[in-house]
DNA sequence: CTCAAAACAGATTAATAAATCCGATTATAA
DNA sequence: TTATAATCGGATTTATTAATCTGTTTTGAG
């Protein structure tokens, strides 16, 4: 899988709150529980998140995580950007090195207008546009 | 990135060896040498590549591993099966599930044919195509 | 005002992937 | 024939990511 199993989880719980009316508050707990995600590590990934502006969060009693803004005013690239460190589109596939235009080989065309797709959807979707269904789905990975 | 460093290392080894006539023979030390990757790692990652008949091996003094087809014979996907476990490539991107026509995303159409690029990609190109180059490149991930 | 419930911060543990180590076997070169 | 140098198999160690734990701070409810 091209991301590591936290971005998966972050869309995951999105994709939860996508359901709901902006503004709508859970705690951890309820995310978790609806997500089957584990609990502790679903609130850090938020808090993260949160740090980004891309969740908001309230602490004590009756507190929790909430969107404060639309979901299609998420854009994949971003939560992606927030959660994975290092992310480098630039790296060839295969991770060897920097695929540049100085690369000479016959698959690096192919690759990079793949690569230029891939960018181009992280860019240009947002997280409303995801199947909703999806944040109830096993397996987790 | 989308694979282990594992498969972007046995690449590296392969690219090494094609800069030479097919059937010449190397040790694991001369590899880790001259591609700067761990000897007794990339001598385990050979010994897998051995298995799956991408390299051949021998035992005992003056042996090593050697190719015993051409670059051009071995595919990319070879490679990623014979060094990959559980290589799935049907997963959605995000690992969130499997990405079947049942997934309603909009993303869903354009991921799809991503995905297809990619599968024909690792199918159409063979070891023979790649930079050859690319072997002695840094960073290693 | 106090208690309870939440995020939050940081440390610890668990799981997985990467890398090394050790001994056994094999084969060849001297 | 013998010493040496290689693969090979399995166990161990290290590094990294995922997950949990422990305690603190915050804040609303009663």
């Amino acid at each position: 899988m091209f991301f590591h199993r936290t971005t998966s989880y972050a869309l995951r719980a999105l994709l939860y709150f996508a359901e709901f009316p902006i503004g709508k508050i859970f705690n951890s707990g309820e995310i978790a529980e609806n997500t089957h995600l584990p609990k502790e590590y679903i609130s850090k990934i938020l808090q993260q998140l949160s740090k980004y502006n891309i969740v908001s969060s309230r602490k004590g009693k009756g507190g929790g995580f909430y969107l404060s803004k639309e979901v299609r005013d998420i854009k994949l690239i971003d939560v992606v950007i927030a959660v994975e460190d290092n992310f480098d589109l630039d790296l060839c596939v295969f991770g060897i090195s920097k695929c540049s235009s100085a690369c000479e080989c016959p698959i690096h065309e192919s690759y990079g207008k793949l690569k230029e797709e891939f960018k181009s959807m992280l860019i240009n979707y947002n997280i409303g546009q995801l199947d909703k269904i999806n944040y109830k789905n096993f397996p987790f990975v």
